[in-house]
DNA sequence: ATCTTATGCGTACAGTGTACGCATACTGCA
DNA sequence: TGCAGTATGCGTACACTGTACGCATAAGAT
């Protein structure tokens, strides 16, 4: 079944030769093929409709709307996250599932445009958050605390990705923006040098640095009072 | 001067009297306007025009297109930011200069998605940038050890300020996520129970509890080679 | 008064998501 | 086999977006 969704592999918006036989995978396949090749601003019904071959109206009788066709794409790529094995202790499960989680990111970067502008998440994650919450139990912290950590290597997560992606396709601005720095600035201007070999590889090294360094948190004195 | 761009203070989208004259900044005060009451979504120059009662083509003598507005928007609030009080030591310099960052993001959560969704950044940030990498050269961290630093401290932001946004305004589609949790993940579903005050005033405290637990990254081994 | 330049802005075009309704194809039942 | 009922494809249309182009008017200079 579904012989159309993958044999028109390459993106050219030329019309398949009879490509009837929609549903709703195949539509979410194109839009992956589509996001995956140029990105998500290039995403459009009429794209996707055109790759596939047929009329842009015929996704919505598969698709309820355009959040409900990323919510799919997200369900997609989620279930093909692997399960990564056990820790060998409680701080390794949690950075083994970041980990899993972070390059997932990393390969599909909408995903997170998706999951924070669009305000959409997949179910499918609940299985590796609950591993994540588990071990954090495990290590003692009550409510407040696991959430805060959870939080906090998520929203980590989420803007060392979306940091990485602009970077990476930005790198002209950002030349300007060194130019500027190097009178003015010198501690920046020192900092920027290394650009270049920019640290988006260390986000696993810093989950656990950060897992260990926050270790300690246990014995904090209460929070003084908010302002 | 620019006695039109603060009157029609309330956003109605009916013509002001006979508001022309514009400039550069009375057309980047009424996008502020627009964004900071009804949000990024809701701004386009047909819209700002409306508001200050002209024509959406005339703008564009004032700005170059729709980045360039977004650039001098992200340049009017980071002029708008007071420069923190020099630190009592480097980590409190640095959790400051944070702390004032991440207000600024807070009460003008449409930053983040320029800065990251539209790969724009505002030279005026620079000040800023700036002290923390004296503090953390003064720290003793070398280039790559103070990028690292910066970029974890800076990302966490990033994503802490988007997913409060997302969580903020999408609390209905969260609901129904933890209806699905319950049953079948009890772990996240204990977690998530404590939502209502998602610790998102956590984010000084925790840039403060990083700076302490990163203090330790100097002692480590070197990092094993990339794959 | 006239020439030059700066400014406002109406029209138009190529995009976007999608509501509506018609036409065809498929399926179950007689 | 014939026919009703439903499922599916999709053409048209509408409201919205950013903005290129060019004309008309206003401001300033000589």
């Amino acid at each position: 079944m579904a012989e159309n969704s993958s044999e028109t592999a390459t993106v050219n918006d030329r019309r398949a030769p009879a490509a009837t036989r929609l549903d709703r995978e195949c539509v979410v396949k194109a839009a992956l093929a589509i996001v995956r090749q140029d990105g998500l601003e290039a995403l459009s019904m009429r794209r996707i409709a055109a790759h596939l071959g047929s009329g842009a109206m015929s996704l919505y009788r598969h698709v309820r709307d355009r959040d409900d066709l990323l919510l799919g794409m997200l369900d997609h790529v989620a279930k093909s996250i692997p399960a990564p094995p056990p820790g060998r202790d409680d701080k390794d499960e949690i950075a083994s599932v970041f980990a899993v989680m972070h390059r997932a990111m990393r390969q599909d970067p909408w995903i997170v445009r998706v999951l924070l502008f669009e305000g959409l998440g997949s179910l499918l994650m609940l299985p590796l958050i609950e591993r994540v919450f588990a071990a954090l139990f495990r290590l003692g912290c009550d409510r407040q605390k696991a959430v805060e950590i959870y939080c906090l290597l998520l929203h980590y997560a989420y803007g060392e990705c979306l940091s990485f992606q602009t970077v990476a396709q930005r790198a002209r601005a950002r030349s300007a923006f060194m130019a500027a720095v190097e009178d003015d600035y010198p501690a920046a201007a020192k900092a920027f040098t290394v650009v270049d070999d920019w640290p988006y590889d260390e986000f696993d090294r810093n989950v656990r640095r950060l897992l260990d360094g926050l270790s300690f948190w246990n014995r904090e004195r209460p929070a003084p009072p908010r302002r």
